[in-house]
DNA sequence: AAAAAGCTTAGAGTAACTCCAAGGTCAAGC
DNA sequence: GCTTGACCTTGGAGTTACTCTAAGCTTTTT
């Protein structure tokens, strides 16, 4: 079994070895050894863990989402719909983001479309509708 | 002339007086007067600003282009094609964002429909895409 | 006069890292 | 044996845009 310092689990996992650390003292992962020089050592069971958090970071999954995922992964026998769940939920806030977000391009592009170009500051349509009181 | 007080700020403009107090810090907004025992007040020209400010953080415009806005207002004789042009910018930003998060959907969606519902954690097809090495 | 409401400041907490400093460890070369 | 360089350790600060709390004034109301 061939163990790995920690930056060669960054370099194997893309990750870098600060976030490694940063997941470790938000408990997700811990070193399989802790040698006597207080150095880190992870085995394959620790890539496969790193890569698990570094898949669920890509879709945005928090890491408060990721350690109930890692609490269920203690009891690997019950069924998984508390897995499909979070996946659920997490979809949801995905799409209240996007949308969200697509409210603020159409509010932009019709701020800009507001100015012509050629006023001064003082007549910019653009700070004059940010300047209204309502 | 009116002067209002921090809360009544707030209330006229929907914000904290703890964010009010938050733009102060970062020079966005300075309130007309200081009295004698260290109460601010604000004018009809503070209500402006705040709205201003109020408005662009609405659009996700960040505070430190609210304070490049607010240098160009300095200069007020000035064109405005560079208020254009930060507008446009954070046009861009918005939709990388949005394309970023619309990515994150449909591999969530992928990922959701690779699970039946009815294994275990052990089998379950979300568990073990995450924890794939490549 | 006392209580309630509002004001002040400074500082901590949030999310998910990143970066830095000070210092210990280890392998290689001379 | 010693130095050099690469790697490791920890703790703490910085990022963004606030929010919340504490401790202590001031003002208004009862």
């Amino acid at each position: 079994m061939m163990l790995l310092q920690i930056k060669e689990l960054a370099e194997k996992t893309g990750l870098s070895t600060d976030s490694i650390r940063f997941y470790e003292k938000k408990n997700l992962i811990q070193p399989s050894l802790r040698a006597d020089n207080n150095y880190r050592y992870y085995d394959e069971r620790n890539v496969e863990k790193v890569m698990f958090i570094k898949h669920c970071r890509e879709l945005d999954i928090s890491i408060q989402e990721i350690q109930t995922l890692h609490a269920l992964l203690e009891h690997p026998e019950q069924n998984c719909h508390q897995v499909n769940d979070i996946i659920d939920q997490h979809l949801i806030e995905v799409k209240a983001k996007i949308k969200t977000l697509q409210s603020f391009e159409k509010q932009l592009k019709t701020l800009r479309q507001s100015c012509q170009n050629e006023s001064s500051i003082a007549n910019c349509q653009i700070i004059k509708t940010l300047q209204t009181v309502d």
